[in-house]
RNA sequence: GGCCCAUUGGUCAAGUGGUUAAGACAUCGCCCUUUCACGGCGGUAACAGGGGUUCGAAUCCCCUAUGGGUCACCA
């Protein structure tokens, strides 16, 4: 049996964002198909026009584009498979339904939707099959319904015995009763194929050799087993993926509003971080590796490590990776990437060296959304801080203590005339000299007294620079007045 | 409710009959240190429960519990 080239497809239906869960299923998908040398294609699955979202399809480019997974063959990029949008290939399916009609694999029904409800309201509440009332039309009464242009569907008809098993690439032998399965409509009443109908066909004569997606499909999977038995075809490798929960082992969804990639990237994650991170939920490489680029993961992924229980989306992880990769970033790029950030905090109404702060900030941001709040008291020292901040017990210093503290700092600091983190040191140091104190009984109280804060993106030396000699003093008198106040 | 699937520390996870049950994030402690962060060292913490099979089970089987998925003219 010759090799065949693996190809994997991105099937979105265009509804909205892309959230965490599909942008992982994009991811692997692309993965399973480049770790082999294959094709990534992208699909769009839009059979459900009610459902139709403006401008889905161009978030669903950008996201995948900026994730880097990019696609093969596509609407935008074409191939030789297309077209690749559903909604243009309505007119292919019905042929195809139709040759199993005539195989007596699928029949026309002509039950409205209030029969449909009713049978379920007199059969109970779920998992409620269709009666098959239409299976026993006799061909003259088709004919005269289609004459008579009643509205129709296609129904696929299930074995009423035994049952289908088929081999998960994750999870292993699936055995479903065919009790279990309903006849699914194929055609539905509008002329469009359902998801179900479309996706066999799509994937057979796109020739998809592993069908890669959520494991909610694991057990509608043998409906497509029998279809592809229907018509004869090779019967595509099946990947089913775990789920990605957010806390509690809550299925992430929009509508809750969970993050989307997107959200996340306007936070100020990394894309590289998220990919890498989504990556490693639910699949693990042979060795203890977490820090992968793109490139790295196509060429280390492995359907064998993919796990079968669904994995709960940690933020906190998320962080440190994104910290990982925003502390391998350049200077300017990270400080290009920061700069919206210190426009938004208001720091561009300041004088404040901002190649400083960046300097400052790359070594401790996590993702770019802190930074208004790690920067807000370099514009605007907060007033009425807590002066028990003063307080420390590792620097030895106290509330009482720092006033005398302070006031030998301002004596040292007020002669310097080239104001920079060296000159401040050296005063500063010169300072915890001539007094016989600890470093931190001098740099505490001063750090505190510019910033009031508790912890700031640098220490003494770098904020007293970043503030200009002028404002620090300032700072540090108005400090002073309210401690003596007290 | 029927069917399908899952279950290793708070989280991600390695592990495929014999291990002191890795590692990472988080957490705690110590060190370093001008705060925080970084870095270094160390600690707490797990095989859901019960039966088997076996000389030996996290690993195999059964039952129970819990969790999830699915039962549409949605994908």
């Amino acid at each position: 049996m010759k090799e065949k080239r693996v190809r994997t497809r991105y099937a979105p239906s265009p509804t909205g964002s892309m959230h965490i869960g599909n942008l992982r299923s994009a991811l692997y998908e692309y993965l399973i198909a480049k770790s082999q040398g294959g094709d990534f294609i992208l699909r769009i699955e839009d059979t459900d026009q009610s459902r139709l979202v403006e401008g889905a399809i161009e978030k669903i480019y950008d996201t995948l584009k900026l994730a880097g997974i990019q696609h093969d063959e596509g609407p935008d990029v074409g191939g030789d498979y297309g077209p690749y949008v559903q909604s243009q290939r309505k007119d292919l399916y019905l042929p195809y339904a139709l040759e199993l009609v005539e195989k007596k694999q699928a029949y026309y029904c002509f039950c409205d939707k209030e029969r449909l409800e009713e049978l379920r309201k007199s059969q109970g509440h779920e998992g409620v099959k269709y009666d098959r009332h239409c299976l026993s039309l006799s061909d003259e009464e088709i004919k005269a319904n289609l004459e008579a242009k009643v509205p129709f569907v296609i129904r696929q008809k299930m074995p009423q015995e035994g049952s289908v098993t088929y081999e998960d690439a994750v999870f292993g032998t699936i055995t479903v009763p065919c009790s279990e399965l309903e006849d699914q409509i194929l055609i539905k009443s509008d002329g469009f194929p359902t998801y179900n109908f479309a996706n066999v066909i799509d994937d057979h004569l796109m020739k998809i050799t592993h069908v890669v997606r959520g494991s909610e499909y694991v057990s509608s999977t043998p409906k497509y087993i029998l279809l592809y038995e229907a018509f004869g075809w090779d019967v595509p490798v099946f990947v089913h993926l775990p789920l990605i929960t957010k806390e509690g082992g809550r299925k992430m969804s929009k509508r809750e509003g969970d993050a989307s990639f997107m959200d996340l990237v306007e936070k100020g994650y990394l894309p590289e971080a998220i990919v890498n991170y989504v990556a490693l939920l639910g699949w693990s490489p042979r060795d203890n590796r977490e820090i992968f680029s793109l490139q790295e993961l196509a060429e280390a992924f492995d359907i064998s490590g993919i796990s079968k229980s669904p994995s709960v989306f940690d933020m906190e992880k998320l962080n440190w990776m994104n910290r990982e990769y925003i502390r391998k970033l350049d200077m300017d790029s990270f400080h290009a990437k920061a700069l919206p950030w210190y426009e938004k905090a208001g720091l561009y109404e300041t004088n404040i060296d901002l190649s400083k702060v960046s300097k400052l900030l790359i070594e401790r941001v996590e993702y770019f959304e802190q930074i208004p709040e790690m920067v807000d008291f370099l514009i605007k020292m907060p007033e009425d801080y807590d002066l028990n901040m003063f307080a420390h017990k590792k620097m030895k210093t106290t509330v009482e203590n720092s006033v005398g503290f302070l006031e030998e700092s301002l004596k040292a600091l007020e002669p310097i005339e080239d104001w920079n983190v060296q000159t401040i040191e050296q005063a500063l140091m010169d300072t915890v000299q001539r007094l016989g104190v600890k470093n931190g009984q001098i740099l505490w109280p001063v750090r505190t007294a510019i910033s009031g804060k508790q912890s700031t993106p640098g220490g003494a030396f770098e904020i007293a620079d970043l503030l200009g000699k002028e404002e620090t003093l300032s700072r540090m008198r108005i400090s002073l007045i309210r401690l003596k106040n007290l």
